[in-house]
DNA sequence: TATCGTTACCGAAACGTTTCGGAACACCTG
DNA sequence: CAGGTGTTCCGAAACGTTTCGGTAACGATA
């Protein structure tokens, strides 16, 4: 292994000036700068990380804590967004670390010991819940981490993000504009910061017409086929008012709700309109559903190049500003929306 | 941060003594081990990783490289397997790295890259071909690894395999001993240690019995249902003789070979035998096939614990032989095997 | 000419750990 | 008592980098 002070020899310069040179330091001739570059590629000097860790305490290493996923369904999307990540960062020369916690506490602890550890510069956080203890628990260390989503206050720190409200919206209001007005929304978990923006957007659609809420129609759960299935059937027999229309957070629920709707003999668009929040999630294609949806459409898939980009960008000192971004999603219409008398 | 300095003057002890109590050195009375223990523990004292990585030459972290896979069917075992070793590392208190490697060459880039600038201190190989490239790298710059299989000479490295030799056998003397004759086998890819291992076995039962060898009924390629379906196709398809039992590398290739039979008016097992060898796959339930087939049963998901155990046994400095595991598979008997006359 | 600022450089300390070579001491052996 | 042996401890160097504070040379300014 060659080292700066093999370099400083070789060069007749001084260590600390090889060090300064490498580092793109203000103070080292344009000259040296050149010499000391190429003399290091003659040389393939490689910096020995743990000497600059001992010295910088950083350790140039990002993570991801992600909880064990005893879902088959999410394995596919969780070895996209690792690989992805992966990738992304190791092009961004970067390592990468996955840890994946086992705890119910959504790996804070694990958070915890590797802060206190000191071993990972920066952290990728996904899915934030309204109050979110991991981003809390960052922003109070001033660790840097880049955020999947937006938690509901100032985000002061990077992150990409649909704009889960304008989803929301969008697809109300298209089914409002074709004449409905029972409109029902099975949404994501409770608590999830991107769910409760989905219920902000389809609120400000039907309060901004003086269409009437029904809290019953507003339904949150596992995003899975099960969720959009037992819900409908549930909003078809109860005693309540019955929709004429209904918005799914996803496609898998939208797989769902088709089944019940199927199941109850109810046909799309003729009897019930369907629309749709469409991440493309690799489990479920558009061809499994029988008529084409009316859908939002942002690729999950676009977000793990951004987020890897970002967090290492935020590392390097780059400004909040260049490491925020609010992706547009585009909205595609289909034929599951019965245009209302 | 409190560190080995704090601790020796706390304790009046000198920082040298300090370092080899907490490293259980031998020249260190128990008295002051324990008395060190209880400091180090009170001022929750975290050793610098980096400051012995300086001195030491080594990381801490293993690491695992894995190819894009850009099947979706395997996504479901990648993230069992990085779930895997991922929890039992934590567990055995390193730090676990993962590296996506993009090119064509299985990653050997990322290894001479990651050996380098020693970051890593192990690694987790799978799937071993008969001349391994990886595993000759390794071998050649004394990195530690445990291989996930074997190579076909001598192993004085740590590994966990199955006996895919027996395997082979097995699957192939139950035929044998049903009274087949004309017996096919569908395989892995060629070129991999455990398919050319359980070729073996298979051509081990024929000869033992004087059977003849009919090379087109040795047949390799990825192993999925496509495989299966067209290999299955074309064997009674083509002119030559046809087998009246076939051998399955894993329950992709399996399902595969029922869809084929049953297009062509077959049936499991009164016009032809199958058998396979189940790995337990999670993308494919068992209940997925018409009949209870005959199988030697090795789950996958046995493997990851003991590879990240024996990885870290052996940086440890353990003995080779604790190190190496032949798991035994099981052998189920099912209805797929018709006795013949 | 004295002072100042700029440019290009350097010596030495610091980061926190491990380890080499010894030293102090007590106890035994002959 | 001299010499040997074993136990328990310690000082200092080393790992390779970054960075603080300083300096020499030189032209510009007052």
């Amino acid at each position: 292994m060659t080292t700066l002070k093999d370099l400083s020899r070789h060069l007749g310069l001084s260590v600390t000036q090889v060090s300064r040179a490498l580092n793109n330091h203000s103070d080292v001739s344009e000259a040296t700068k050149v010499r000391v570059a190429e003399a290091a590629k003659a040389l393939d000097y490689q910096p020995n990380i743990a000497a600059r860790r001992l010295v910088t305490g950083r350790s140039g290493i990002v993570g991801l804590i992600y909880p064990e996923t005893p879902d088959p369904a999410d394995a596919l999307a969780f070895s996209q967004f690792i690989t992805g990540l992966s990738t992304t960062f190791s092009r961004l020369g970067r390592q990468f670390m996955l840890h994946i916690s086992e705890g119910e506490d959504g790996g804070l602890a694990v958070y915890e010991r590797l802060v206190r550890s000191r071993s990972i510069d920066g952290f990728v956080v996904n899915i934030p819940e309204v109050e979110d203890a991991r981003v809390k628990f960052l922003r109070a260390q001033k660790i840097p981490f880049v955020l999947h989503g937006q938690t509901m206050d100032e985000p002061d720190y990077p992150f990409y993000d649909i704009d889960n409200v304008a989803v929301g919206y969008d697809l109300t209001r298209h089914l409002i504009e074709c004449g409905h007005r029972h409109i029902a929304i099975i949404n994501g978990p409770h608590g999830a910061s991107y769910v409760e923006r989905r219920f902000i957007g389809y609120r400000r659609a039907l309060k901004e017409r003086g269409l009437e809420l029904y809290p019953d129609f507003e339904i949150g759960g596992t995003m899975n086929e099960q969720l959009g299935l037992l819900e409908t059937i549930r909003l078809f027999q109860s005693g309540g008012p019955k929709p004429t229309a209904i918005v799914a957070g996803n496609m898998r629920i939208a797989k769902g709700i088709f089944s019940a709707l199927g199941a109850m003999s109810l046909s799309v668009p003729d009897d019930v309109s369907v629309v749709a929040h469409d991440d493309v999630l690799p489990d479920v294609p558009a061809s499994d559903l029988p008529v084409q949806l009316t859908v939002t459409l942002a690729p999950l898939i676009n977000s793990w190049e951004p987020l890897a980009r970002f967090l290492s960008m935020s590392l390097d000192g780059a400004d909040l500003a260049e490491t925020q971004e609010i992706a547009q999603h585009e909205f595609v219409d289909g034929a599951s929306v019965r245009v209302q008398m």
